[in-house]
RNA sequence: UGGGGAGUCGCCAAGCUGGUUAAGGCACCGGAUUUUGAUUCCGGCAUGCGAAGGUUCGAAUCCUUCCUCCCCAGCCA
């Protein structure tokens, strides 16, 4: 798919300000030593050579979905286009939701999707978890600098007095204690001298800003708990929004691009780094936020509560199921890294709220599969047809090219006999207006075989046809002269009988059968396609058999499948259908 | 009813420091090629930019008012 599709990324507003910055080097005087750190630290340190540093912050609590790949290729995108650096960072500063399971998963789906984060020598695999020692140092200097105290007021207090959208809130009674105490107090945290939940470290800003945000969030909490990078070694922990905005200054990212929901917080994200940096914490220039639309797409859920459901309630078979929209479950569908990153270039980026048809995920799954995945037949739904002037026990081989466009891949052998499996609907006793298939009397290309006309056919004790005749036209074999000499408009694929790899294949559709699952008043599980999947038998062509677990190919007429990563055994490949054909032929 | 955002073709989305016939993609509709009813290829597809006013020689782009939708009251992220 290479040769075609230049991708030529879309003009998109964080381009923009990203070709802007560039233009008036407003991040040229970046000094940064070859590690994170404060503004002494980095102050030792060369000429930044990353023109911008961008970052994907995960919280490892859960798997990547196809709304994470957006994220991620414009992160890794723009760093790759502009000559900057995304860093890979995980954003664990919850102990109690997060694990090296999840840890593992997102960096294999990462690079899966053809992103790293090796640039200029250096490894830019980070954790939030790595500066804690720092953003304690932070917060000390918060309260030294009288932008923070230590609360205890309970948590339902704080709700109370928190106001309301419309309200004002009050002042905790213990928002104005002396530096001094509340540097001992918070040092008691920190040394479990204190329950969780009884205090907590807030920034000091405006207990009636309008926006609610700044009514002195929270930026320290006792949890007693192990964390899966720093044990025990701590049990006061940072808020997300504390924490964020340090650990892009510490790694010198420039443009800290994050979702639509965040819009309200930036406001503090500029007060941490603003205080900070005038307590020479941190250097100038800073981070700065950019929000955009996180993605929608029809048919389908990516809340991580609604996905977590499917799973436990076993509504698919875990998170790897070819049904989920996870980054996992996509590459066990046969969803290709070239097909998403065509998709995310495709949707562009913006900050209206919108849906983005999931058809298009299809087309470009399909896109970069027409060009890329070999062809192979497969009869899904088997029928047989009996050449009757075919002699028995022969049979004899037919070439067919593994791609129609690139020649270059060769073809392959697929032999011919007198027992044939065709698919149901390629016959039709009576036949509808326009069909130009099998049906009695009419002539149709055995696809790299013979042209035959169809001589008659059986039904069984239900009346259901159980075989069909045919009879063969000797001089028409593809590849021979004589091939033309018959005009036939229906050309359909077929497996013989005695050669055929007999094998199981899944067809996957949609998980949910509304546009919009949970819209209006329904319970988005009532909205599931109770037909998501439907396990099959199908005759393949011999070639078929020696399929390597994720091969994908183009099953002729049908769509693209691929060879099940999980099922599959040596010799026996199980296969799952990623997407069907565009089908323009409308019964 | 407080604050923060967003509304451009069926779905996305450029443009928005005012000056073109309002990019492009997907979908859709024609037509050509085709041993996949696939692919590919040509052509068509917004007198209109949430609505109404206003400024201007000229507005999707500026101003005013209004409408609709999304987000925020975790010691989650």
């Amino acid at each position: 798919m290479s040769e075609k599709t230049p991708v030529i990324p879309a003009s998109n507003f964080i381009r923009n300000i990203v070709e802007r910055d560039i233009e008036q080097g407003t991040y040229t005087s970046r000094r940064r030593a070859r590690s994170p750190g404060d503004a002494k630290h980095h102050a030792t340190g060369e000429p930044d050579p990353a023109k911008i540093r961008t970052r994907f912050p995960p919280e490892p609590n859960g798997y990547l979905h196809i709304g994470h790949a957006k994220s991620i290729c414009l992160n890794f995108g723009l760093a790759r286009d502009f000559g900057g650096v995304c860093h890979m960072r995980f954003d664990d500063t919850n102990p109690e939701k997060e694990e090296q399971e999840y840890v593992d998963s997102i960096t294999d789906s990462v690079k899966w999707l053809g992103f790293g984060w090796e640039a200029f020598g250096e490894s830019h695999l980070y954790y939030a978890s790595n500066y804690f020692d720092f953003m304690y140092r932070a917060a000390e200097s918060l309260i030294e600098s009288g932008n923070a105290y230590v609360d205890q007021q309970t948590a339902e207090e704080m709700r109370v007095n928190r106001g309301t959208l419309t309200e004002p809130g009050k002042n905790s009674p213990w928002r104005d204690r002396p530096v001094a105490e509340n540097l001992a107090l918070f040092h008691e945290m920190r040394d479990g001298k204190h329950a969780d939940g009884s205090m907590v470290l807030r920034a000091k800003i405006d207990m009636s800003s309008p926006n609610i945000n700044l009514r002195d969030p929270a930026i320290y909490r006792i949890k007693h708990a192990t964390h899966h990078n720093t044990g025990d070694k701590w049990c006061i922990y940072p808020m997300y929004t504390f924490a964020h905005p340090l650990e892009d200054a510490v790694e010198g990212v420039t443009h800290s691009i994050c979702t639509l929901e965040f819009e309200d917080q930036r406001p503090f994200y500029d007060w941490v780094l603003e205080k900070l940096a005038e307590n020479g914490l941190l250097a100038y220039p800073l981070p700065k936020q950019y929000e955009f639309a996180r993605l929608n797409l029809t048919y389908v859920v990516l809340s991580k509560r609604k996905l977590i459901e499917l799973v436990e309630k076993q509504f698919v078979s875990g998170w790897d199921d070819p049904r989920l929209p996870t980054l996992v479950g996509a590459r066990r569908r046969g969803y290709s890294p070239e097909g998403f990153r065509l998709f995310a270039e495709r949707i562009g980026v913006s900050k209206a709220d919108s849906w983005i048809e999931y058809t298009i995920l299809e087309d470009c799954m399909r896109e970069v599969l027409n060009a890329s995945a070999e062809r192979r037949i497969a009869v899904l739904d088997p029928i047989k047809l009996v050449i009757d002037n075919y002699p028995e026990g022969q049979s004899e081989d037919c070439h067919a090219p593994n791609h129609p466009q690139k020649p270059e891949l060769g073809h392959r052998v697929v032999p011919l006999s007198r027992g044939l499996w065709i698919e149901r609907e390629d016959f039709m006793e009576e036949p509808v207006k326009g069909y130009f298939r099998l049906f009695p009397g009419n002539t149709v290309r055995l696809r790299y075989g013979y042209v035959v006309k169809c001589t008659g056919f059986e039904k069984d004790a239900d009346g259901n046809v159980s075989v069909v005749h045919c009879e063969y036209l000797p001089d028409t074999k593809s590849g021979t002269p004589g091939a033309d000499s018959v005009k036939v408009k229906g050309n359909i694929h077929w497996v013989s009988a005695a050669h055929a790899y007999t094998a199981e294949v899944r067809l996957y559709d949609r998980l949910f059968k509304e546009a919009h699952p949970g819209a209006g008043n329904r319970d988005y599980l009532d909205d599931i396609n109770p037909d998501s999947v439907k396990t099959i038998t199908a005759q393949l062509e011999p070639a078929l058999k020696e399929a390597k677990p994720e091969a994908r190919f183009q099953f002729e007429r049908h769509g693209y499948f691929v060879a099940d990563s999980r099922d599959s055994q040596a010799g026996k490949p199980v296969f799952n259908r990623t997407v069907t054909l565009r089908d323009a032929w409308q019964k």
